[in-house]
DNA sequence: TCAATTGAGTACCATTTTAGTCCTGTATAA
DNA sequence: TTATACAGGACTAAAATGGTACTCAATTGA
């Protein structure tokens, strides 16, 4: 379903809750009680996203996670990158060369290139967004004429 | 990596293979081997494309499967939605009120938002340009600007 | 009417990915 | 120096995915 897996999910949850406190030092139990997720788990998220770079953690007392920068400087596509890797729609977007059906394929390119359209579209969308209660407004048919796709158009 | 599943890669270039030449009914087996993908496999595929009503099937002797509409009236969105299911990016942008952590979630709305925009992109890439060798041009630094998600963009 | 062709349907297995748990180690602050 | 809290890794369970095999049904044409 061309779907985020549930550890996504949850890191975009815990990271906009953390944005919407961001000067406090979150522990990751904290976190966990706040959003209703299994300690544990949310755990393995947090690390994922240090390692990523988008929080920073403090251990011992008093210390847990904090945002790396401020949440407007963090995209969808960070946190997503952060869980599952960088967003490709295929095999071959990411790393070129391994797919041994280049010849027979014929879609590649193309594939690529929406791909880098998604990409941008996430990159686009911040943690300030995300975390923002009030909902961010996508002019939804937009696209079909401003992301023009006919070769045309040089 | 927020990736198509195989299938739905294979698909693809199944697709692309019928359009450019979809005058022709294309036996299974014969698409198998224009793209070099395991029969079976292919056969799972072209079904469930058949069942999405993107081909049809035509059984016996020079039989096979056709386009049941022109090139420029099939979707990625809709290649993407038949094999994996509707293009959602979160559980609950597919059908509301199942998650039970709508109340700490805080982020459900916009999600869905995106996702819709993901929609949108999807469904503007047909198979006609999938198709095409040419490569489509994509003014990937585009939709920062013309997508706009400012809530003042009411 | 029969045989060859070709898709339909189903059941099944193997593999990989994903999710979740647990345990031990280490840094920090009070 | 002790309680707190993150780091890291190993491990298990469950689910999705991908691939295979086999049988049935429909169509064509000799």
């Amino acid at each position: 379903m061309l779907k985020l897996s549930r550890l996504t999910d949850y890191a975009a949850v815990v990271m906009a809750q953390i944005a919407r406190h961001s000067q406090a030092s979150h522990a990751a139990a904290d976190l966990a009680e706040a959003v209703q997720l299994p300690h544990p788990t949310v755990s393995k998220t947090l690390k994922m996203l240090a390692r990523a770079g988008l929080l920073v953690s403090q251990r011992g007392a008093q210390g847990g996670y904090r945002l790396a920068r401020p949440a407007s400087q963090i995209t969808a596509a960070d946190i997503i990158a952060a869980i599952e890797g960088p967003v490709a729609m295929t095999e071959c977007s990411q790393a070129e060369g391994d797919c041994e059906l280049v010849a027979t394929c014929g879609v590649a390119d193309n594939w690529q290139r929406v791909s880098l359209a998604m990409r941008t579209l996430l990159e686009s969308v911040t943690l300030a967004h995300l975390a923002d209660t009030a909902p961010i407004k996508l002019p939804v048919q937009l696209p079909i004429q401003t992301i023009s796709l006919s070769a045309a158009t040089a």
